[in-house]
DNA sequence: CTACCGATTGACT
DNA sequence: GTCAATCGGTAGA
């Protein structure tokens, strides 16, 4: 299940490129050496100018520090008393950074959850502050270095069926909502947001295999269709 | 110091 | 669909 963790060189890259080459790359977090893991799914770009809704905007402050920081290390931040993982891009110095929005849970569902205590596996990491909770990320992780494979880090990931890009504005914002900054599995059920923005199927990678045994297992089944025939993917630019 | 606001979520109509 | 919780960041007096 190990793979390649994503070095440095691939960070420092313009931040719209690598949120949109984060989809189906690992997420992982080593818990008591165990690990919580994850397909990520959905994820935004904040660029570094010329873009008001990011949090780089007005400069550097205390709690935005990591943002300017080098590439491939996390910005973590509270909003509403959640946690929202970030990852950083570009050059040192330069204020962009990658929200991720959203997992496909692959290993560590016990941990996952026991920490969400919700009993819908797709409520577990649908969405910046529940994906944090169930990996148990909060402000000590805000800078770590996701480069080193040890703690918290995101590795190549699996051979996947064929999947669709989707592309829409950005989620929960006020300002530049005209942007299309927002990057994810077409039809994934794990994609938060609308319908309208999401597309139109529930579709997973894998998932269903990687249910726990038992009532869960035996809901989730039932709530939730097979995935449907891939389709094409691809990542221009 | 006070006042306002938000890259969210969960409960509720 | 609507809305409140809840608190750190930010701006301004």
């Amino acid at each position: 299940m190990n793979g390649t963790v994503l070095d440095r060189a691939f960070y420092d890259r313009p931040v719209v490129r690598v949120a949109q080459e984060l989809l189906g790359k690992r997420l992982v977090r080593d818990w008591q050496g165990q690990r919580v893991s994850g397909l990520i799914v959905e994820a935004e770009a904040y660029l570094a100018a010329g873009d008001p809704a990011s949090h780089s905007y007005r400069g550097p402050t205390r709690r935005n520090r990591s943002m300017f920081g080098p590439p491939g290390h996390a910005y973590v931040y509270t909003i509403h008393t959640r946690y929202c993982l970030n990852v950083v891009c570009e050059s040192q110095g330069v204020g962009a950074a990658v929200l991720i929005r959203a997992v496909e849970p692959e290993e560590g569902m016990e941990l996952m959850a026991r920490w969400r205590s919700r009993s819908n596996p797709l409520d577990w990491t649908r969405g910046p502050g529940r994906l944090c909770e169930a990996f148990q990320l909060n402000l000590q992780w805000d800078g770590w270095d996701l480069t080193t494979g040890h703690g918290l880090w995101i590795e190549q990931g699996p051979a996947l069926p064929e999947w669709t890009l989707g592309v829409s504005p950005r989620i929960g914002i006020r300002l530049a909502q005209e942007l299309p900054l927002r990057f994810f599995v077409q039809g994934h059920c794990f994609v938060s947001g609308t319908r309208r923005l999401n597309g139109h199927t529930q579709a997973g990678f894998a998932w269903l295999q990687q249910l726990p045994v038992g009532a869960s297992r035996r809901k989730a089944v039932m709530n939730f269709p097979k995935p449907q025939s891939p389709r094409q993917s691809k990542l221009d630019n």
